[in-house]
DNA sequence: GTCTATATTTGGATAGAC
DNA sequence: GTCTATCCAAATATAGAC
C-alpha cells in the first residue's frame, strides 16, 4: 500500500510460500518460484543467501507474528477470572485462524506449517521448537490450572494431540472430501469450531 | 526368511521407504535409494518403471494390509451386540499400530502417510482416497450407528480430527520434547491409549 | 538492486552389453 | 535381472556487466 505493489523481496517470499505449501520445499524450485514472483533467478540469492535461507524467512515472517498473537490472546484472559477451557483453546487456536484468513494467500502458510511438522530435518525441527515450543509450555501452564486433576504427563499427550489436529485441519488435509460448494475459508471458519469443541471434551475426559 | 535375505525388488522398496519418511518423495533421490539397497541404479526404472511407480508401490504394499485388517477388526466387531465407542476406535487405530511395529522399519509408513497428506498432488490423493477413504467410510455407519444423536456432517467433522490427529501421533511430529528415555515403539503404544480415551470424548461431546 | 550468462552439481531415465 | 556408461533436463549458485 505505500507505493507500487511489493518489494522485490515481499513478492519472492509470498510466491516461495505458496509453492512451498503446494510442492513441499524441495519439490519448489528457486526457478519457480522466480518465475512466478516475475523477478530474476539471482534475486533469491541476493536477497536470501540460499534456498535454505528463504525458507527460514518464509516461517520467520509468519511465525513471530502469530507467536506474538497466541501470547497476547492468552495474557488478556489471565486478567480474568473466569477462564474456560474454551477460552484457552480459542486464544490458542483463533490466531491461526485469522492469519490463514489474510489476504495475499495467507492461507498458505498453515500448509507450510503442516509440512514442516513431516519434515525430520533437525536443522528445521529445532528453529521451530525455539519459536513454537514456548509458546505451548505457556499455554501448558494455564491448561494445567484449570485442570488440577489431569496429570502433567498426561496434558502433554493430549496438547500434542490437538495440536496435530489443529494443524491438519487447519491446513485442510482431510481425506474426507468436503461438500464442494464449501470455500476454504469457510471451511477453515467451521474447523475453528470444532475444533474446540472437539479438544475441550478432550481434555476434561 | 525363505533363502539370503530379501530381493532386489523387496530391498528397493524398504530403503524407498525410509528415504521418503525422511526427506519426502521429491527429496529422497533414486540415487540414494539405489545406494541404500545395494543395488544398481538402473533397477529402480526395471522394477517399477518409474519413480512415481516406486514411489505408489510403496503405498500399495502396505496400504492393502492395513485396510484388510481394519475392515477385519470391524467385521469382528459387527457380529457382537455390545459395541462400544472405544472399541470401534480401537479397530481403526490399532492395526495402524502393529504396523508400525513391524520389523525391517515398519515405523517409517506412518511417516510416509502422513507426507502423503501433505501433498496436495492430485495424482497421490485419488490413489489415497480409493484406498482409504473407503474404509473411512465403512466406519463412519457403525459411528453413525453408535451416535444416534450425531449428525452426519458433523460426525465427518470429528473423523477427519481424529484422522489426522492419529497420523500425526504415529508418525510421532509432537513438537514437544519427549522423554529421550521413551522408545519410538513405547512412545506409539502410549499414543495409542490416548488417542482412543481423547477420541471417545470428542465424539460423545 | 537487477540483469545476463554460465559454472557446477544432481537427478531421472535409457541404451546396450552381459 | 543386473551392470556400465551415458544422455538430457533441471536445479542451485555465482561472476560480472549495468
Amino acid at each position: 500500500m505505500s507505493q507500487a505493489s511489493f518489494s522485490t523481496r515481499e513478492r519472492i517470499l509470498g510466491v516461495a510460500e505458496a509453492l512451498f505449501a503446494r510442492h513441499g520445499f524441495a519439490g519448489a524450485s528457486l526457478r519457480q518460484v522466480t518465475a512466478g514472483a516475475k523477478v530474476n533467478l539471482a534475486a533469491v540469492n541476493y536477497h536470501f543467501g540460499s534456498k535454505e535461507g528463504l525458507i527460514e524467512e518464509v516461517f520467520r515472517r509468519r511465525l513471530d507474528e502469530l507467536n506474538r498473537e497466541r501470547l497476547a490472546a492468552l495474557a488478556a484472559l489471565a486478567a480474568r477470572s473466569d477462564i474456560t477451557l474454551e477460552a484457552v483453546l480459542d486464544a490458542f487456536i483463533r490466531p491461526a485462524l485469522q492469519q490463514s484468513l489474510q489476504a495475499h494467500g495467507g492461507g498458505a502458510f498453515v500448509r507450510v506449517l503442516a509440512r514442516a511438522y513431516a519434515e525430520h530435518d533437525e536443522r528445521l525441527r529445532r528453529f521451530l521448537s525455539e519459536n513454537y515450543g514456548h509458546v505451548l509450555r505457556e499455554f501448558a501452564i494455564v491448561f494445567l490450572r484449570l485442570l488440577p486433576n489431569l496429570d502433567k504427563d498426561e496434558l502433554y499427550w493430549r496438547l500434542d494431540i490437538i495440536a496435530g489436529a489443529v494443524t491438519y485441519a487447519m491446513a485442510d488435509f482431510g481425506i474426507i472430501k468436503r461438500r464442494s460448494a464449501i470455500s476454504e475459508d469457510a471451511h477453515r471458519r467451521q474447523a475453528v469450531t470444532h475444533l474446540i469443541a472437539f479438544a475441550a471434551a478432550g481434555l476434561r475426559a
